[in-house]
DNA sequence: ACCGGACTTTGCTCTCGCGCAAATAGCGGC
DNA sequence: GCCGCTATTTGCGCGAGAGCAAAGTCCGGT
């Protein structure tokens, strides 16, 4: 991809020990592509016929059951692979994949994950490091939502929000995409009614502060403390 | 390993495509070890000295809350890896290891993983896979503990048991290895009580035969329905 | 500026499943 | 075979949070 400057993104962690040229010409197999806003980039049992890397923007990942009950397994950062199948040894993707904002994308045909994880082992690595920590988020997942309950899962998702792409502003942290009620008690297990009890709640104790598709973490410690062992008697 | 015979552990599907005298390589440099039930192999946090293949029993792998809940993340049956936090780049253990049963392992020390991986490509990709599966399994879990209530979850846990670990008897399939009211609430997130409950209430219908750290499934399609339809049997 | 749809708030009710407690039963060790 | 420990069962009450319903609010589009 001849518009693609690697110097730009040779920083992303992902490309940490990765040569040079062979970034160069790891990016010269991949094409790049936009999205607007909630636009579907693939989705659950599809077959696997790319795999992404977001340069620009947040990417929902989302699982739906049977009964067509949604639950969101991550959002996905700029910097980050996404809807690496072919790594996990799958031929189908399974979630979908979404834009939550305009979004920048890198993609790669499936076709060659073998080829490329051969020849550039240093990439490969990374990706398994990738794979490694998200094997390591879901069972923490398991665990919080086999041991906590509604308001810990509510914080503690707002808190890594804020985290992973919580924006400064004058209020506090912003998160700096929509997101709504029903996508929080998608990530959290719940239902939207209960996460807005929640956050009226705490926009009342001035721990944050809330309006549509928006929430700004104020008083992030209190969160952190909701979050973690609140013990009531 | 000259007390391990190559030809005995070569249908390991972890084994599939890797060359005999490559095997016969792998197999010279690790360390059979045997565990009575009830063992710890490994334990949270600890330094990952090693990586294990289960030869014969079952393992349990338990993560613990700093709030000292335990949560059964899943059970190793014989020809599985675990504890294989190397491969997912991490340098210590996520979570214990506990034999549930008297145990034969094969261990590698930690630090060949790399050299391990790089020599034989075919067990590597095998791994990954594993990896892959894993992710997925875990992943499934969250979609399960977020949308799901607890008899599905609990009739799915069983219907897993016995479909991975299921031994025909007389009665109808039994989970062949020790597992408690305690440990079933610990995979499906509930209490024992609970468990009990529905247990008492399964066999009423003849659905289940159980007693102490003992299931039998009787009507596993009548478990399937319960758990939600789509679980096969 | 207005309209309509999407998002949010909030009240009420109801129930699943937890917590506590006490009784019972089965197994292993001596 | 007996004892003690551990696992299991079961009753009861309650409370977190789901489900339902209706009102309110904000935003984008024309």
């Amino acid at each position: 991809m001849s518009l693609l400057d690697a110097s730009l993104i040779a920083d992303i962690p992902l490309f940490q020990g990765v040569a040079r040229q062979d970034l160069v010409e790891l990016l010269s197999k991949a094409k790049s592509e936009r999205y607007v806003k909630e636009r579907t980039i693939f989705n659950q049992g599809e077959d696997a016929h790319s795999f992404f890397l977001l340069l620009d923007g947040h990417i929902r990942v989302v699982r739906i059951t049977p009964e067509g009950e949604q639950v969101i397994v991550r959002y996905i950062s700029s910097g980050e692979l996404f809807g690496i199948a072919h790594a996990l040894g799958l031929d189908k993707y399974p979630a979908n994949a979404v834009s939550a904002v305009d979004c920048v994308v890198l993609s790669w045909p499936g076709a060659i994950w073998k080829s490329v994880s051969e020849k550039f082992p240093a990439f490969t690595a990374n990706t398994y490091k990738t794979v490694g920590a998200r094997l390591q988020e879901a069972q923490d997942k398991v665990v919080e939502l086999a041991t906590e309950r509604v308001e810990q899962r509510v914080a503690n998702a707002i808190l890594k929000l804020a985290n992973q792409t919580g924006k400064k502003t004058e209020d506090g942290i912003l998160i700096d995409f929509p997101v709504s009620r029903q996508d929080i008690s998608e990530m959290t297990g719940t239902t939207l009614h209960t996460v807005s009890r929640l956050l009226s709640a705490w926009e009342q104790e001035g721990i944050v502060k809330s309006g549509r598709k928006k929430i700004t973490v104020i008083e992030g410690h209190k969160l952190a403390v909701l979050a973690g062992g609140d013990q009531r008697s």
